[in-house]
DNA sequence: TCAAAATCCCCCCAATAGGGTGATTGGTCG
DNA sequence: CGACCAATCACCCTATTGGGGGGATTTTGA
């Protein structure tokens, strides 16, 4: 028993969450501690629970999922968080993610799923839904058939880190008047007059 | 037959190679139409072998499997491209992603899994090795415990989309001098005296 | 209540960004 | 072969910007 993985559940639905707590307690090494109907509720007391991992829906009242991953981190810096809910829009789940949950699953994952993601994420895996984890390759993919050349692909790259013409020259072993040829191209490929516009069109069409 | 899942395996090792056409034939709804020893080999004639997915290792000889991502892309747009490697660096995993691989299996992962994988891909989810998933979520995580706060933070975000000092102040409501202020700030507290330092200096702590 | 955060105000000047209008070399492709 | 594009370099111009100083005040959160 004591070294079960201590589980806790936050989730407004009364049927779901308690759903949750008897599937998941009935399973040999994991114990459901705690359960609570929002984060505002679990922020008294959830200390005392000491959670190993949080199973945490996005909707919620009060204060939602989403906010209340950091305040989790911060009082329970070495709990998991694992975002259980019904939403898959991108913004939720890079926001989540962003904010430190260490898993995604959306609810229509099957029970036996969700417990070995329980495990998994224990392990330092990284659990997700099928479709979850599609956006987030497809997150890290570039437009393959960019209208900019290697060259100005790779100079729009170090405009986005902020460099000075003068700067990009020097690292590429390029003159100035180069640099300044290249980004005059690129602005007229994205249409666009200044470094600002440029790096917003590159980032809307992947293209750094 | 006329609905399996063509599949085409580009690997060096003879043994492995085999191995997995083997495997992978033998289960039922999958075909593997050919298989070569690298990509420079398979450049020819895999256009004909019109595979659904391609199973994909990084060591090569010739072209390696990261530089051979796009330019299988740009020969079989509509194929899926798995990554089946011993590679687990950030920078393989996370080049592969953006060059369009649509998922990345490390070469320890069972045959049942592998196998699953191929029809996952097929289906439009990215699978991945549970380390492979970890290191992708961590990639979105911020620093927790920033130095910045919430307004310097905000306003490095702009100033890494290369907005000029005026810029922002006209987008946050705020007067020039404020803006002039949080960079000051911002400076002192990363240590740097240039954007460029800045934004660099965020990335590595991921502060943005 | 007290420190940090957020706001605003002035000085200075070198460096930068962007617009215009070119040329030259090399590779690729039909 | 000719057309095209990528990559390189050249020189004109000026308004804007960025960064280094030196402050101050108000708001906010623990």
């Amino acid at each position: 028993m004591g070294k079960d993985i201590k589980i806790v559940v936050i989730e407004d639905d009364q049927i779901i969450r308690e759903g949750y707590s008897i599937l998941i307690g009935q399973t040999d090494g994991y114990t459901v501690v705690n359960s609570y109907d929002s984060f505002d509720n679990a922020a008294k007391s959830i200390t005392d629970d000491g959670p190993d991992v949080i199973l945490l829906d996005i909707e919620l009242p009060g204060t939602n999922g989403i906010e209340a991953i950091p305040r989790l981190k911060r009082i329970l810096p070495h709990a998991y968080i694992l975002i259980l809910t019904v939403y898959e829009s991108e913004k939720n789940i890079f926001e989540a993610l962003a904010n430190g949950a260490s898993g995604y699953l959306t609810k229509n994952t099957p029970a036996a799923r969700i417990v070995d993601s329980i495990r998994e994420v224990k392990d330092g895996g990284g659990p997700m839904s099928v479709n979850i984890a599609r956006m987030v390759i497809k997150s890290f993919q570039r437009n393959q058939e960019s209208p900019l050349s290697k060259r100005e692909t790779q100079i729009l790259e170090q405009i986005a880190d902020g460099k000075s013409r003068s700067q990009i020259a020097r690292d590429l072993f390029i003159d100035l008047e180069t640099v300044r040829s290249h980004i005059k191209n690129i602005y007229l490929k994205l249409d666009v007059n200044s470094r600002a516009d440029a790096i917003k069109a590159a980032k809307n069409n992947r293209l750094i």
